[in-house]
DNA sequence: CGAATTTGACCAGCGC
DNA sequence: GCGCTGGTCAAATTCG
């Protein structure tokens, strides 16, 4: 019965061919307490445009912290430090772009990531996180580190509240 | 050889 | 109640 609205605007700039490695150069982050970010320029030249997007979870209970990050990049994947696992892909009506479902390879890890392209703007990505890491970083990426934390300072968000 | 990806099938929720 | 859209699973395949 909640709307959890998180957005993390920020420009990267990433390699135009990378399978395996992402590469993140400038990233900014804003997070509003679920209100409105204001749009940001990287020092690359890359800038991220403001979006106002309510994710709802109209369940009875079902209250799930999403954390949707829109992200400038020519690749889908970006590199938060985290090992990921495709187990989907959809073509979702909305955009001529699929949707990709990415899951942490983790044990005891849960956390889930969408990644979709925007329609309009084919050098969008929208990476929207689902659930908090319950384990460290394998990978260090500073880009991404504050960017982690600050989702993690939501994390009590989802305890209260029914 | 093991792990990760791919792609279709299956299922659930919502709208009409 | 049926159909559509979106989400997950699972088996086969490929990559490392």
């Amino acid at each position: 019965m909640e709307n959890y609205h998180m957005l993390f605007p920020d420009g990267s700039s990433a390699s135009p061919s990378s399978s395996s490695s992402l590469a993140m150069a400038n990233h900014q982050s804003y997070l509003q307490g679920g209100d409105l970010i204001g749009t940001r320029k990287v020092g690359d030249e890359k800038e991220v445009s403001e979006s106002s997007e309510v994710i709802r979870v109209g369940k009875k209970g079902t209250r799930k912290h999403k954390y949707a990050f829109q992200t400038r990049s020519q690749v889908d994947i970006l590199d938060d430090g985290y090992r990921w696992r495709k187990y989907g892909q959809k073509t979702v009506k909305n955009s001529k772009f699929p949707r990709s479902y990415y899951r942490c390879t983790h044990k005891e890890c849960n956390v889930k990531k969408q990644v979709q392209r925007s329609s309009k703007d084919d050098e969008i990505v929208v990476t929207t996180y689902e659930g908090i890491h319950t384990h460290p970083v394998e990978k260090f990426t500073e880009n991404f580190e504050h960017i982690l934390r600050q989702m993690q300072s939501y994390n009590p968000l989802c305890s209260q509240n029914n």
